[in-house]
DNA sequence: GAAGAACATGCATGATAGCGCATGTGAGCT
DNA sequence: AGCTCACATGCGCTATCATGCATGTTCTTC
């Protein structure tokens, strides 16, 4: 895989509001990006796929869950570059809508848990409405 | 344009290549790059349009020449995405030796003109014996 | 104004990428 | 064991892109 390739990864609004929710949390489960892009699951996937193989970020598989996160040790040149998407984020206002609904989906964690008693995606969207009392 | 589209413009080994040597003289003209790649003219003109679409490069009409430059006033996020590629520089020897080949040719000029009395590519190369004698 | 040099572009082609749908895989629960 | 949930992937389709060849355009020079 050659650099322009690597690019090529970035190459995609997608890819680009995933990456963007991931340089700011820890790790974020699947079903997450799911909520917070409002895309389908297939779809979440694939990209993902694509940024790991590009090497941009690795996951953690965790029962049936795999959380994901920016890749440990990048070359500067790959730091680079996820720097230019963070600064992408204050330009346009899909990332921070993205931001918003990421942001309560992972309000919802239960002890670092995604997806703990969530019936997800209810009607195409999280419930705020507490979980499962 | 999007993001990703001027991500994009980046996602191409020869599009790399052009923007590394921009990157570093204040500007070039189509048929020394075309020397510097060892590319078809029309190849390399092609690619200079999508780094100009993308916002990345400008050029300057002289008459029958075109020199490009690396375009004034970038927002933050393409200087950064400039920045990644020449941080990239220093991970391949292509850009390496284009920048060789480049820095030959430009020694060429006279008075800051590009192709003053040069029969450009003769034989593929550029000859160093000195141009009209 | 005719010829030539420097550069741009229209067209056809082969390769690649993203999407939508469905299905496969693998882990956890009953 | 069987089921369900979370996630991944094979397939067909369409769109986009890089390439190669040829041609067009613009400027200079004779």
């Amino acid at each position: 895989m050659d650099y322009a390739e690597q690019i090529q990864a970035l190459a995609d609004l997608t890819r680009l509001r995933l990456l963007n929710l991931l340089t700011q949390a820890k790790e974020i489960c699947v079903c997450e990006l799911v909520d917070a892009l409002a895309l389908p699951q297939y779809a979440v996937s694939r990209h993902l796929h694509v940024l790991e193989q590009a090497g941009f970020i690795e996951d953690r598989k965790a029962g049936r869950w795999v959380y994901y996160r920016i890749a440990s040790g990048l070359k500067p040149y790959r730091r680079t570059l996820l720097r230019a998407v963070t600064e992408l984020r204050d330009e346009s206002p899909v990332f921070q809508a993205d931001e918003e609904r990421a942001s309560r989906r992972l309000s919802l964690r239960r002890e670092g848990v995604c997806c703990v008693g969530l019936v997800s995606r209810i009607g195409g969207a999280f419930a705020p409405t507490g979980g499962k009392s």
